[in-house]
DNA sequence: ATGATTTCTGCACACCGTTCAAAGTTCATA
DNA sequence: TATGAACTTTGAACGGTGTGCAGAAATCAT
């Protein structure tokens, strides 16, 4: 690697450092090449040299984040022990509920606009975040089957009714398992997902006191829709 | 009313109009001042005279969606007797999710980011609109209640819990109703909001074919899990 | 040392929201 | 109806944005 390449490298690893510190600060919208490369005591133009366009730039920045979520959750998953599979579940959510909460901005950018404009690409590392945390919940789900078969619904599912690179990744990692626990894995998706998305757009703030309480309610009802037993948190508010 | 004031409203709603059709047709970063004037031959600083600031002109549109969205809520829920309180809870549920397949950039307009850099007031139509739906929803949890109290979980709710305005109008409009059931509710509106966010935003896209399915999974399992009985519906995919 | 490759500047273009003086228009009133 | 006030619109300006491109500057391989 020569010294140039890794001029290069850490050139572009900065321009991402700072695009993440601008929009910690300013929201998705206050990341702009000029901005950076002000910082960076360049112009413009130069930024073009690392990336091809903005919303390149920003691809990055959201596989980046998407990653490091992912990689928080799991590693909240694995700190509890496997034989307690609504506490992996619990975990899971409360990480990233807390993740989101510390940079809400990133979860912006993940989950909602992230620029006027910008069409998230096909593939790519967000994508691949997206299928481990695919892959992760479907794992949570999969530690409750078959008991939570009857939170499953009565339609029948089949593998032609989800994507390809779903199913084939759900047969692999989880053989037997039926298409109905992929169907139940993402409306457990949905449900995590629900009350942060509300609370991180800003609906909750004038109506509850304490999110992260009904938040907490909600995934213990999940925990014990899926015939789990919670975790045997303190039933009082914080 | 003077032949003035009448043009004026005229001009106020036509600029209204062609921002809403600039949004559906590129997304809410295409709502500009300039492309509006253009639409209307005029000069963007014309517009000024009717907005004091482009995100004034935002506000208006989201309070029109987001009235528009609740207005549809409701009409889908009262057009199911009130003696089937999980069919009205379905109803609206499809309403609120059939809006936002039919107005997805509404919807990122009401739920995600507006446009960088956008706050949303205080008060104002948006927030009225978004406190019927609380309180319609609320009206759906409490249709439920005390059947649907073993879902609240065991935390125990007070009223300071809440928002005055919410905590207000929950107990004026549904006296005896205790706040978990207020605690109920948002994890419904969280419920009945994740799945729908996912979708809008691509994130179902590559996933699964038939979204709809699986919400009304969903859906049903919510309305089970408060002691409802679900409208009968064909268990097949469509 | 030379030639190729890469990086960066500086300028240009087109777009954006916003402001403001001046011109144009409408209206109420004297 | 004439006049003055109120309102609307223009057109230019300012500062901001992403993006291209010619050419200069720096670096690297040979």
């Amino acid at each position: 690697m020569s010294r140039r390449d890794r001029i290069r490298a850490e050139t572009t690893a900065e321009i991402k450092v700072i695009a993440l510190r601008l929009m910690a600060a300013g929201g998705p919208g206050a990341i702009s090449l000029r901005a950076i490369a002000r910082e960076m005591g360049m112009t413009a133009g130069a930024i073009y040299s690392y990336y091809p366009t903005r919303d390149d730039l920003v691809t990055r920045l959201i596989g980046d984040l998407y990653t490091e979520l992912v990689d928080t959750a799991e590693a909240a998953r694995d700190a509890v022990p496997a034989d307690d599979p609504g506490g992996r579940i619990l975990a899971w959510a409360e990480a990233v509920r807390g993740w989101a909460l510390a940079n809400p901005e990133g979860f912006r950018l993940i989950y909602g606009d992230a620029v006027p404009g910008y069409q998230p690409p096909e593939d790519g590392p967000a994508r691949e975040a997206e299928h481990r945390a695919c892959t992760g919940l479907t794992g949570l789900v999969a530690a409750a089957w078959p008991g939570a078969e009857r939170a499953a619904g009565s339609r029948d599912y089949g593998w032609s009714d989800f994507g390809e690179v779903l199913a084939e990744a759900a047969r692999e990692a989880f053989p037997g398992l039926p298409p109905a626990a992929v169907a139940l894995t993402l409306r457990v998706w949905g449900r995590m997902h629900g009350l942060v998305a509300l609370e991180i757009y800003g609906h909750l703030r004038a109506l509850v006191r304490d999110p992260g309480a009904v938040y907490r309610d909600e995934i213990t009802d999940l925990i014990v829709s899926l015939g789990l037993t919670p975790p045997a948190g303190d039933d009082r508010r914080e």
